[in-house]
DNA sequence: AACGCGGGGTA
DNA sequence: TACCCAGCGTT
């Protein structure tokens, strides 16, 4: 495209971004920190799922002290079924180096924003379009999905290299009056228009630029390559009770999936393939047997890199072993002030509804 | 450069 | 069912 087209290209982009893009909290505050926020829980996440999120996050942590300051047990409580937990700690971890090292503002250059724990290039691409006009292009799943059709660039966009030639490209074609509307623009028209699987062609601004569309091969982009096989692991969730009827349950190491998280104990099935094993397990362990529920109950939980294939094992423990850290009994009331992940938030469910006999 | 990291929406 | 999503930190 020469200058010309360029300048048209935006011209029609942004004039349909004034009329159709979407309207969203975030979208409605200049304050640099509600920004960060939002992109922040937008990272790998959908718009919808992340509103109400966002609504209590901010009203919870009105300012960059007040979340500095916060347990970080509450802020992943205020996480809870979020996911990619370690984005709640990278943020607050973050937000206290803004808070000791820039005077509690968010700087205004790229390279201390990617000083800043959780902020990357998209971040902080996102953070200086958006906050304070820079021309910086917010290099996206959206914004590569659009530009790879109206350009046809075949380049596979899960390589590293690719995002760089997405940059360059995206920096020739950026608007100098709006780069922040510009950089929404791409990201409404990937999410209402040019979405993955299925395209909206007549009803987008730039079709005429488009070569995808031209040709009539919207969907064989992005070229990506690569898809991994999920693993499948078997576990036993531990419903110990002790002699008041509450529940044991331990939090999940510092690190690795769904750290920080609180659950029920679980025994791999796997790795204690015999029964002896097993029993052997959790007698150490827990200082009781188990069998299976009255009603067997098991079920599978799916990630995206593997599969959970959860059976409900019951024993009674008792307060005269003393608990490890990180354990804790729990009366069923009092779930609640624990952030669970959702497999285990099924397991709660369970409980409600088919133990409504004990407490 | 490759991998780990959640949960929900969509076709 | 099989992707896909306003990516980042670690190795």
């Amino acid at each position: 495209m020469d200058a010309q087209q360029i300048k048209q290209f935006n011209h029609d982009l942004l004039d349909w971004f004034h009329t159709k893009g979407r309207q969203l909290p975030w979208r409605e505050t200049n304050n640099p920190y509600y920004i960060w926020i939002s992109e922040v829980m937008l990272q790998q996440t959908q718009v919808n799922t992340v509103i109400p999120y966002y609504n209590h996050f901010i009203s919870r942590f009105p300012t960059p002290e007040a979340l500095a300051n916060a347990p970080e047990q509450e802020v992943l409580k205020c996480w809870e079924g979020l996911g990619y937990y370690s984005r709640a700690r990278n943020l607050q971890h973050g937000v206290r180096e803004m808070v000791e090292n820039y005077d509690g503002r968010l700087p205004d250059n790229k390279g201390d924003l990617l000083s800043i724990t959780g902020i990357g290039p998209y971040t902080a691409a996102a953070l200086l379009s958006f906050a304070y006009d820079e021309p910086e292009p917010a290099i996206d799943g959206n914004l590569m999905r659009v530009l790879s059709r109206v350009f046809l660039i075949d380049d596979d966009i899960s390589k590293q290299k690719t995002r760089k030639k997405f940059e360059n490209l995206a920096s020739d074609l950026i608007a100098r009056t709006e780069p922040g509307a510009f950089n929404q623009a791409l990201m409404d028209l990937g999410a209402m228009t040019c979405r993955p699987k299925k395209t909206d062609c007549l009803q987008c601004p730039v079709h005429a630029y488009c070569l995808a569309y031209d040709e009539g091969v919207q969907l064989e982009y992005p070229v990506k390559s690569g898809k991994v096989k999920l693993r499948s692991l078997n576990y036993a969730v531990l419903l110990i009770q002790d002699e008041q009827g509450r529940y044991l349950i331990e939090q999940r190491p510092e690190k690795g999936l769904l750290a920080g998280l609180w659950q029920f104990p679980m025994m791999s099935l796997d790795e204690y393939e015999e029964q002896s094993q097993r029993a052997d397990y959790v007698r150490d362990r827990y200082g009781c047997a188990v069998a299976p529920v009255r009603k067997p109950f098991s079920y599978t939980h799916r990630f995206s890199h593997l599969i959970w294939r959860l059976t409900l094992l019951e024993g009674r423990g008792t307060t005269k072993k003393p608990l490890k850290t990180r354990q804790c009994w729990t009366a069923k009331d009092e779930f609640e002030r624990y952030p669970f992940p959702v497999s285990h938030q099924k397991i709660i469910e369970w409980i409600k509804n088919n133990r409504q006999d004990h407490t």
